[in-house]
DNA sequence: CATGAAATTACACTACGTGCAAGTTTGCAC
DNA sequence: GTGCAAACTTGCACGTAGTGTAATTTCATG
C-alpha cells in the first residue's frame, strides 16, 4: 500500500521537526548559546548522533527555518511568468514573505538571535545559498528566451542585490516593529520591501523614494529614523 | 625612549603576522581543513592557547586578510567628498581594489578556499561587517548635510547592494581569470566593477550595460559566459 | 516470515575553545 | 640597577563539537 509518504519519510520528517522544535524550544527558554546538542537530542527523544545524521550543528538546525522561509520566496520567483520585468517578479515573490504564517518564526528566531554571533553567521549563509539560487532561477530564465547572450555579472549583481533589499527591509522591520506580526506591522513590513525594490529599480537615485507608475507609495520609511540598528 | 610603536605592539604585531603567515602557508601546503590550529602555533612558534589569544579560530585567523582588504576599501570609500554622488564614491572606493599588491592575497585566498564551506563562511562574514561599515560611513555622510533625514531602508540597501556588486564583480573575475594578477586580468576586475555599478546606478534596466556618460563601457562582460561557477 | 536496505544508537576518538593559575616579559618609577 | 605592576605567554584541565565505525533496530518487499 504506498502512500504518498512512506513510514520511512514520515519518520524522518517527523524527527526533523522534532529536533527544530526542541532546539527553539530551548533557545527560547535557555537563550543563545546555553544549551548543547544533547539537550537538543534529549529534549527530541533521539540520540546525540542521530542528530548529527540530520544536522551539522545547532545553529544549521535553527537555520533550517530561515532556509524554508526563503525557499518560500524562492518558490515563488520561479512561478512568475518570464517575460515579467524581473525586479518586478523579484518585488512580487518578496511580498509573498510579508504573510503572518510565513514570518513568524523567522521573526522570533531573529529577536532571540540578533545579538549572537555564531547564530547570526547561520542566517547569513542561508541568505547567500538564496541569492545562489536566485542566480539559477534567473539563468534559466534568460536561457529561456532564445539567442539571448546571458551575462554572469549581470544576474550574481542583480540576485546579490536583490537579497540585499530584502534582508535591508526585514532588519528595518525588525528594528521598528520587534517581533509585532499585527497587519499593521506587516503593511509596514510591505511597504518597506516595495520602497527597498523601488530604491534599487530607480537606481539608488535619491534617499527619498520617488512613487513608481504602479505604486502608491507613501513615504511612510521617510517619517521614523533613529531605530535600534 | 618612547618610539611610535612600543616593545610591546611591536611584539604582538609580529606574533599576529607570524600566525596568519603560518595559516596561509598551511593552507597552501595541506589544503583547507587538513591542519590544526595546533599546527599553525607550532609553524608560528607559539603555544596553541596563544593563539587564540589572536584569534578565535582558524577561518578568523584568514579572514583577516579579507579583513584587510575590505578596510582598505572602507578607507577610501571614507576620503571622498561628501558632496560626490554616493554610487561615484563607491565606484571609486572599489576601484582601489583593482590593485595587485591589495588583491593578491584575497586572490589567493580564494582560489584556496573557494571549494570549502567553513571558510567561505568566514569571508562571508567579512563581507557582512564591510557592509555595515558601509552603512555606518553612509550614515556619517548624510548626517553632515544639515536637516537631512536619514532615511534607514536607503541606507542599508544602499550598502547592501553596493557590497553585492563588489562581490559579483570579484566572483566574476576569479571565475574568469583565477589568481591571475596581470595588467590585463585587472583591467578585466576593473571593468568589471565599473560595469557592476553601471547596472546598479542604471536600475539593473538591461543586461547589457549602457555605456555611461563617463565610462566608456566596451562591453567585455557580454562576450563570455559559461563560467565555472 | 525472511531478507536486505535504511535508520538509530553506543562508543571511541580528535579537535576546538575557554577558564584558570602559574610563569615570563615589558614598562615605569624610584 | 631594583622593584613593582601590568600585560603577555604558557600549560593544564575540562566540556563540547563533530565524525568514523560497528552493532542494533526499524521498515519495505517478496
Amino acid at each position: 500500500m504506498p502512500e504518498l509518504l512512506s513510514r520511512r519519510e514520515l519518520n524522518k520528517a517527523a524527527t526533523r521537526q522534532a529536533i527544530t522544535d526542541a532546539a527553539l524550544t530551548l533557545l527560547r527558554a535557555q537563550g543563545p548559546g546555553n544549551f548543547t546538542v544533547e539537550d537538543i537530542a534529549e529534549s527530541a527523544g533521539i540520540s546525540r548522533r542521530t542528530f548529527f545524521n540530520y544536522f551539522s550543528s545547532t545553529e544549521a538546525a535553527l537555520a533550517s527555518m530561515t532556509h524554508g522561509f526563503l525557499d518560500n520566496a524562492l518558490q515563488q520567483f520561479r512561478q512568475r511568468p518570464a517575460d515579467e520585468p524581473i525586479l518586478e517578479s523579484a518585488r512580487a515573490a518578496l511580498m509573498q514573505l510579508a504573510d503572518p504564517m510565513t514570518v513568524a518564526p523567522l521573526a522570533e528566531l531573529f529577536t532571540l538571535t540578533q545579538d549572537n554571533a555564531v547564530l547570526s553567521r547561520s542566517e547569513l549563509e542561508a541568505w547567500d545559498h538564496c541569492t545562489e539560487e536566485i542566480i539559477s532561477a534567473a539563468r534559466e530564465r534568460f536561457a529561456g528566451t532564445p539567442g539571448a547572450v546571458v551575462d554572469e555579472l549581470y544576474l550574481r549583481a542583480l540576485a546579490g542585490s536583490v537579497i540585499s533589499c530584502g534582508k535591508a527591509a526585514m532588519d528595518v522591520w525588525f528594528a521598528r516593529c520587534g517581533a509585532d506580526l499585527s497587519p499593521a506591522s506587516l503593511a509596514v513590513l510591505r511597504q518597506l520591501l516595495i520602497d527597498a525594490m523601488g530604491h534599487l529599480g530607480s537606481g539608488f537615485g535619491s534617499p527619498v523614494p520617488a512613487a513608481g507608475p504602479s505604486a502608491t507609495s507613501t513615504t511612510a520609511t521617510t517619517h521614523l529614523n533613529k531605530e535600534r540598528l
